[in-house]
DNA sequence: GGGATCACG
DNA sequence: ACGTACGTGATCCCG
């Protein structure tokens, strides 16, 4: 049975602790709350370890302390508390009065005086005393019966503090450390103690005379004159900072122990709302059964988003256009049940928002269609290229700068929760707005509503939309500019929506016969397939099932499997490969796969996306999925068209241009990832490499191998090439290892000789994962963010993870940076020369245009330059150029000088 | 709806 | 010691 136990707290000295150790989080509003997290945790820990029966929070009081009186300079040098943690203190106030933790300040008096009379008041009484803090100073309050828990590095580790730690450490009784500092001083409370004197003279004559005074006593037995000079010229300094070391234990408190420190259960609920309210999430999912839903919720204290909304009609357009127009924006909310059928139009000034209803056949009136047309007008809403295209189905055009809510939040959110309106309403404006639901509860999409709403309806969901929209656009705008997003926001992203819009409408023309005779080859080699497979095996199976195909392996013809999946047998490409040689049936399955996917994916599903008005495929460019800032595409993903082998490459062959004497010109980026990563490094070596024109796999093999460049192997190569793409990774020896088939070890040799060739490779990802962690997130060229708040996990893996990130996303994302707005300058070039040629796909690092064959060598022309001088890097940007009747058959081509 | 697989950069 | 290359989307099974 353990003693009944008392908390002492040092608020200030663990609030400051916590906000040093962790990386600055904030409400999503930007209120920073990091410290107040951090006591979370330190004080929920103790209330649940420790389990104390008297608890104490003690505070420092604000006025002057007599210490002050005393010594003027007390404290003098120490910084002003930095306004972020500042702003913390009132919430740590609160989260103390939540768990029901006594907070206590004396005026005139530090916390430590508190403390210390507290606790040796406590003892007496025979409790057992830890005093929590993150101050070495209260480390004189030891003694049998109270310890001290000391926050080493993070915060919930702490070292325990008790005599034996004392006289271990310092060779001194808790006592003594006054003295000791009394002769040593303390620069950050401004004590002077005897100047020269630093931790070694003060423990040595401690050691030798026990105290001050014995030193005193003794001084004519000290041997070195300098010693004995100084502490005789500052004897009074040295008693003064003795007094101001001491902490004061017999305060008069102001509440007796038992009155004010026995501990009481605090409210759950409250402490919920709390962490509601500033948004710690993990805690709310600890604490609440329904905390998941609370989330869902939005942190709760939801209102809904007032507006007004008035309803138009033909009559009012005018007027109605009119304000729009002397206004010179226009935000817009297109309202569809389905591709066909036009609900409604959502419009707004910014100061008055109208809907007009769409009934039957009739159309937008007149005035509001050259109301969007009107390119100079800015149009502002969210997902502004998807209602541009709906909007072009029917006829209209929207033109015009697209300030577009839903790329802001991208930007502003960084890879951090939904970017659905409602969702950022509820998170930016704590607002929710209205929704057409199912009856499953789910979110209907504004674009697929039920026909046979009313207007009242209609008109309320897009009254909130164009609501939410204008206040997340202000409150992004200045969130972007806080955080130095505006020039990517208005350079790059807002100007790309029109690019990627022009893009998706062109298309690319894809020929379905191609596909389909293609397509009749690989049945009837997948009939044989089939056949074979199952004679080899014995019996009939379900091919596609990785399941069943585990058990035909591993099973009936008993191989030994080389991996196992979270969920059984692995049967993928990589572990067929191996078992290549030791079965007939794996090379079977390796092409039955290869066949089906490309007949899956690549065939039936890109023939049925042919657009048959257009005999084209519309893929959509989604510009705010990618945590990177990288774009993706979808329906078709005209990203990951197969090239690498060359029944795969059979696909690209159907895609062609759109009419014989048209051309299709690829400029893709030669090495840009790498070539990022040698100016962000600066890395001499490297950089030579790029400004020669060099090879660079090549390059790095020889200088890695010690070998001149012309006797670098295939092998050799192929090698470098993989760690190349490793140091962009994350690279680590054994997923290097796993990429080109050596062991760990040799992989970790690889490394190492890579990094002895350039070191400031090595240095440069080194400091960018410091960088990372040291704000939480990561950056590219143009400023881009990626939150990284798993960089501070416990957890090894998920670290790790964010750790790899920290590295790769600086790099992936520049390029992503660049292309981006090389396909902006480009744009604008060819709005200005209709026919010149048409940007139909970008593919990473790629851009596939369609051109008149009398004009390809201008265009290419073009595109070269506004490529290769997007940005300005300390190495060069090369692009190469290819041309070709169809996207299968390409051939390299070089413009003369 | 998640996992396995595989297509791309 | 931890368990590992970064970023996507589509298809198929299976519970």
């Amino acid at each position: 049975m353990s003693a009944r136990k008392m908390i002492i707290i040092d608020t200030y000295s663990l609030a400051n602790r916590a906000f040093f150790a962790l990386p600055p989080l904030a409400t999503s509003d930007g209120r920073p709350t990091n410290a107040v997290y951090g006591m979370a945790m330190i004080l929920l820990r103790l209330l649940d370890e420790s389990n104390p029966e008297y608890l104490l929070a003690a505070l420092d009081s604000s006025a002057p302390t007599f210490r002050h009186r005393e010594y003027e300079a007390y404290k003098g040098q120490r910084l002003k508390m930095e306004e972020s943690l500042r702003t913390q203190i009132p919430i740590i106030k609160e989260l103390l009065a939540v768990l029901e933790i006594p907070a206590l300040e004396k005026e005139g008096f530090e916390a430590d005086d508190l403390i210390g009379t507290y606790a040796k008041q406590a003892v007496k009484k025979g409790l057992e005393v830890e005093l929590v803090t993150g101050d070495r100073d209260a480390f004189q309050l030891v003694e049998p019966g109270i310890i001290v828990k000391y926050t080493r590095k993070g915060i919930t580790e702490t070292d325990t503090v008790d005599v034996d730690y004392i006289l271990n450490r310092y060779q001194l009784t808790p006592e003594q450390l006054i003295d000791l500092k009394g002769l040593m001083g303390d620069s950050s409370d401004n004590i002077p103690g005897i100047p020269g004197f630093g931790e070694k003279t003060a423990l040595k004559y401690l050691h030798r005379f026990g105290s001050i005074d014995g030193i005193y006593e003794g001084i004519d037995q000290i041997e070195r004159s300098r010693d004995r000079e100084l502490l005789l010229q500052y004897r009074d300094q040295a008693y003064l900072s003795r007094k101001l070391a001491t902490i004061v234990t017999d305060l008069e408190t102001p509440i007796a122990i038992e009155e004010c420190c026995r501990r009481k259960p605090y409210d759950h609920q409250k402490l919920l709302d709390f962490c509601v309210k500033y948004e710690f999430k993990s805690l709310v999912k600890r604490f609440s059964q329904d905390g998941e839903d609370r989330l869902e919720a939005g942190f709760g204290n939801l209102a809904p988003l007032e507006f007004k909304i008035q309803t138009i009609d033909a009559s009012d357009s005018d007027s109605v256009a009119e304000r729009l127009s002397s206004a010179g924006r226009c935000a817009v909310q297109f309202l569809t049940a389905g591709k066909e059928n036009l609900l409604g139009l959502g419009l707004s000034d910014l100061k008055d928002n109208w809907f007009y209803p769409f009934s039957g056949e009739e159309s937008l009136p007149e005035s509001l269609v050259r109301t969007l047309r009107d390119d100079q007008i800015i149009k502002i809403g969210y997902d502004l290229k998807k209602q541009a295209r709906i909007a072009s189905d029917h006829g209209i055009e929207i033109n015009g700068v697209l300030e577009d809510v839903l790329i802001a939040g991208y930007l502003v959110n960084a890879g951090i929760g939904s970017l659905e309106l409602e969702d950022l309403a509820k998170q930016y404006l704590r607002k929710t707005i209205p929704v057409q639901s199912n009856e499953r509860g789910k979110v209907i999409s504004v674009y697929e509503l039920p026909e046979g709403l009313t207007e009242e309806v209609l008109r309320e969901i897009a009254g909130g939309r164009l609501q939410a929209a204008r206040e997340l656009r202000k409150i992004f705008r200045e969130l972007m500019a806080e955080l130095g997003l505006e020039s990517l926001y208005n350079d790059i992203e807002t100007p790309l929506i029109r690019v990627l819009f022009n893009m998706e409408k062109a298309g690319i023309k894809v020929e379905p016969e191609t596909l389909r005779s293609f397509g009749a080859e690989l049945r009837t080699r997948q009939h044989q397939l089939e056949q074979e497979i199952f004679g080899l095996v014995g019996e009939e199976f379900n091919l596609n099932s990785p399941k069943q195909l585990g058990v035909i392996l591993y099973e009936k013809l008993g191989l030994k499997a080389p991996r196992k999946t979270k969920t059984g047998y692995s049967t993928d490409a990589q572990v067929l490969e191996e078992l290549r040689d030791r079965h007939p049936v794996a090379p079977k399955l390796l092409e039955y796969r290869q066949n089906i996917k490309l007949q899956s994916t690549y065939i039936d599903s890109l023939i049925s996306l042919i657009n048959p008005r257009t005999g084209r495929v519309h893929t959509t460019f989604n510009q705010a999925v990618t945590t990177t800032g990288r774009l993706s595409s979808t329906e078709p993903n005209l990203q990951n068209i197969p090239i690498r082998s060359e029944e795969g490459r059979m696909i690209r062959k159907a895609f062609v241009p759109k009419a014989d004497d048209y051309l299709l010109l690829a400029a893709d980026y030669s090495q840009i990832e790498l070539r990022v990563m040698a100016h962000f490094s600066g890395d001499p070596a490297y950089r030579e490499a790029f400004l020669k024109g060099e090879d660079i796999h090549k390059f790095t093999a020889a200088a890695v191998n010690g070998v001149e460049p012309q006797q670098v192997t295939g092998e050799m190569r192929e090698q470098a090439k993989a760690v190349n793409f490793g140091i962009i990774y994350g690279i680590s020896g054994f997923g290097l290892a796993k990429s080109i088939g050596v062991s760990r070890k040799e992989a970790e040799a690889f490394i190492e000789a890579y990094f002895q060739q350039y070191p400031g490779v090595q240095k440069y990802v080194a400091e960018l994962v410091e960088q990372a962690r040291a704000s939480g997130e990561a950056r590219t060229l143009m400023g881009r963010i990626r939150k990284l708040p798993d960089l501070y996990s416990r957890n090894f893996t998920l670290r790790s993870f964010a750790e790899r990130m920290a590295r790769n996303t600086p790099i992936q994302g520049t390029a992503a940076d660049i292309i981006k707005l090389a396909m902006v300058k480009i744009g604008r070039v060819l709005t200005e020369r209709p026919g010149l040629g048409e940007l139909l796909l970008q593919v990473h690092d790629e851009l596939i245009f369609e051109v008149k064959e009398e004009n390809w060598r201008e265009l290419a022309r073009i595109v070269k330059t506004e490529m290769e001088g997007a940005v300005n890097l300390s190495v060069p940007l090369v692009v190469d150029l290819k041309l070709g009747k169809n996207w299968g058959e390409m051939t390299r081509v070089r413009l003369e000088e």
